[in-house]
DNA sequence: CCGACATTTCGAAGAATCCCGATTTGTCAT
DNA sequence: ATGACAAATCGGGATTCTTCGAAATGTCGG
């Protein structure tokens, strides 16, 4: 729960969960070697559409896994971000209920 | 809606906002000036619960208040703070609209 | 096995947060 | 006015966050 809210209260990493909730539009013309829809984003398009190094972009995507916010997959060398529907409702939901 | 999400990442300031939300069952056998349905709880009353220095209640209590979570009102020498319930309605319905 | 490439992990500088005690400000009763 | 008390503000030390570049790890093709 406060782990959830710490991930989100940054707005780099609030953004990137945003980001994934339409894959297709925000990470449009990249080449991509699973469909986004199914394994979610890899790092390199999520850093090239953040602008952070490589290495900030790798520990924000693993703080939100940890935060049970995505799941990752990792396809080959790629590892692939998206969002855990699922956990979000439920965080949602308990977070309207408690507040 | 990043400063509401900050506000509430900190543990002791979340349940500050919590105990609020009963504050007759939480704030319970403290002389109160005025109703604390109406105008809140001061922070004296909140500072001996949480058990923290008076400047962190304070200065805690500040920060809620310009994440729009709580609303205060002066009364006498003691400022008190209740929850403002459409502000954070507003806020949930908003995190679980863009989340 | 080896080089190339994606990702993670490590180490570190600067900024922000957490929390305190001390001081200042605001307000009331005398 | 002044003393007492609640609350806000100030100044600071310890910790955490933000972000980076460099190095290590994992994975594929040849």
């Amino acid at each position: 729960m406060v782990d959830a809210l710490r991930a989100l209260a940054n707005p780099m990493r609030l953004q990137m969960l945003l980001w994934l909730r339409d894959p297709i539009r925000n990470f449009a013309g990249m080449e991509t070697i699973a469909d986004p829809l199914e394994v979610g984003v890899c790092v390199s398009h999520i850093q090239a559409k953040a602008g952070l190094a490589q290495s900030t972009v790798s520990a924000y995507m693993a703080e939100l896994q940890r935060a049970g916010l995505v799941l990752a997959t990792r396809v080959g060398k790629w590892t692939h971000y998206k969002r855990d529907e699922q956990r979000i409702a439920q965080f949602v939901a308990a977070l309207g209920q408690t507040l």
